[in-house]
DNA sequence: CATGAATGAGGATTCATTCAT
DNA sequence: CATGAATGAATCCTCATTCAT
């Protein structure tokens, strides 16, 4: 009986054991690959990377790969739902505490800035991959990135709301307006003007457009 | 002899015309595929277009591609070489129509977003594949586009010479900012809001934001 | 009537000389192509030579070659036919002067060799695609090869009916033996030892061991 | 425990029954594609053979001869290396046993046939690929049958030096001779008349006109 | 007869995915 | 779970051959 327990007690413990360590090990490889795989994108783009480039900077067989993700159009869409997910969260976040428009639209560009920086991986995939995919998969609807732009047209109307911003402007047309402009800018340190210009630096400028525009003198606009 | 210098005469005509044809088919081939190539570029994107989806759009055997093409790449950067370059020319003798570069940058969106939207599918090429070739074809560079792009540096360049213009904004930067805003704002065409805009409204409503900013009040910038 | 006579009549000649000239280009034609083919064969090999290699040397569009030959074996064949024919024919007329085997043996060693020297695209054509065209052309009988090598055989025997030659050798094998000899060491010439031996030297070392023997006193040999 | 012990043992039976199994099949997948190829070649030639028919010889899928070999010209140069390095190593072997230059090409000789008489597809492919492929390969040098041929020319100069064979043939151009006839002669088993001809009665007429040459009477010879 | 643009069948090669170990 | 050898579908490109001019 004692035996018995003993063993049952121990295959208990085993078990929970492997599952831990399985779960680590597991997450260390999920992670390891979506790593690799945004790496991988990055350097390469979608269709010339290979299942077993991603896998060789994993450090990880093929065939490991299809045990975490169900095909290569699977490992596109989870670095963007998890890479961006993270920048979403983040912005979320300095944004909460935030009541100034104008300050919440330098918040997002400084810290899209700085992230796309920091990973230029990640930067180079977003703005390569990004809209390819959705052709590839039809079926896949970029929810956390729609999320992240819908973010700037949220700014943009409380900003209307509370008349800062000019109301004849569409949020939908400065959604877009303001994230393909600060998508472009970024890719600004994947070129060989690298090391030339500083996020502040950047961030400033970008914001001076935004809210001020080129002109001069105000009133001698066009519109 | 009226009759014989007639049939000559007529024989001469005939050949003309078949010259005149087959210079045309053969003009036509070329054209034909590219147009093509650009339609089922935008539909599917570079690599899961197939060459015989091309040659099927063009009506051409999959082997007539490679009369006019030296590989599947070759044809992309036609695409962008010969369509691009059509716009820059167009862009280029209505910029030498204006001085004011206010102006100038006003008739740069309009005709891009009149052309983008005309042709959806150069749009989608340009906007999905420009990026990706890049890392493909790496001696490609891609010299009507750059200088389609560095039209953008030039006018914001004069404008400030012009002091109409704010001193304090990069043209680099501007550049990137402006193409980014522009090629992403023209994408509104290929989504489901397609029939919702005009291009004189979001030309009107770009230049707003370029020229004058998001702000209500002058002055009450951040910077 | 004068004139219509004289009309005819310039017809006529006209035809007539048409007609000369036709079958003069057509025979240049045809020689053209074959010679060009004999080059084209000879430097890439018959499978990686293209029908539009033989219809650049030849100096003639891709199509005319079809209207002289069938397809790309044909004009193997062909090559094989005419030049190894020429060859045979001259050999044969050398060999009717002759009546000592020994002397026929020679005289062959030196034309084969003389005429390999002299034409090396076609030395390279017979060594190098000769067998593996049987493969290929499973109805074609090397009619004029055959014909060719037999002559050896027959000169065999010839000897060994006079006693000159020893009955001990077999005729089939000698002639295998033989070519295969002449064949191999024709080759000197497309080598980097090209300029190095003339051809009486090397006719003059096969005669030696062909008719007497490696071996320095006779009554040595192993058999 | 005995039982345990007995267990354990019989896992590691298992194991390196399992990695001797795993190894052969590794080994023998090459050795498969090897042969297969060997086959292939000699039957439809290097350029008609697909490599689907290799696969398809060798029980393989057409992508697994890709995991062995670079590319098709790739399977011929192994066939070459392989298969003649081991005819070399074992006329090398038998070579060292002779002192007597004779019996050397004895040995060479008969050792040769009797491989081409085995190996009907090697010789196959020695015989009709064997040229053709330097055109292609130009950076290829058939080393091992370099190494083959030359033998002959190492043996005849032993003779020479020794004073059996005749100093007035140069080694190079009996090499060529020799290996020419050998080589020549070695088709008569893929020809008709297969089974007429036996190793020991070939060997011995080719040593008899190698030696002694064609004629009766020594002393009567041309040169 | 001559041309050469057009054809399209054919094949080498790649690589995502599977599965026995 | 992990592996990586094996698979075979998929596709770009070549080139012999045709045929309208």
């Amino acid at each position: 009986m004692n035996e018995w327990s003993f063993t049952v007690g121990q295959d208990i413990f085993t078990n929970l054991l492997n599952e831990l360590c399985a779960e680590m090990k597991d997450t260390s490889k999920h992670a390891k690959i979506i790593a690799a795989a945004t790496k991988v994108f990055a350097k390469k783009g979608f269709f010339t990377a290979r299942i077993a480039d991603i896998a060789q900077e994993a450090k990880v067989a093929d065939g490991t790969i299809y045990l975490y993700f169900n095909n290569k159009y699977d490992i596109l869409i989870s670095v963007f739902e998890e890479e961006i997910g993270k920048i979403v969260e983040q912005i979320k976040k300095v944004l909460a505490t935030e009541t100034d428009p104008r300050k919440m639209l330098e918040a997002y560009i400084t810290r899209h800035l700085q992230t796309m920086k920091r990973n230029r991986n990640l930067a180079e995939v977003i703005q390569i991959e990004l809209r390819q995919t959705n052709k590839l998969i039809k079926d896949y609807r970029n929810n956390k990135f729609t999320e992240y732009t819908d973010l700037v047209a949220d700014i943009v109307q409380l900003g209307q709301s509370q008349q800062i911003f000019r109301a004849d402007i569409q949020p939908d047309i400065a959604k877009r307006f303001f994230f393909g402009a600060l998508d472009e800018v970024s890719r600004i340190w994947n070129t060989s003007a690298e090391g030339k210009y500083s996020v502040e630096e950047i961030s400033d400028q970008l914001l001076k457009i935004i809210l001020s525009g080129l002109l001069v003198q105000k009133g001698n606009g066009i519109s």
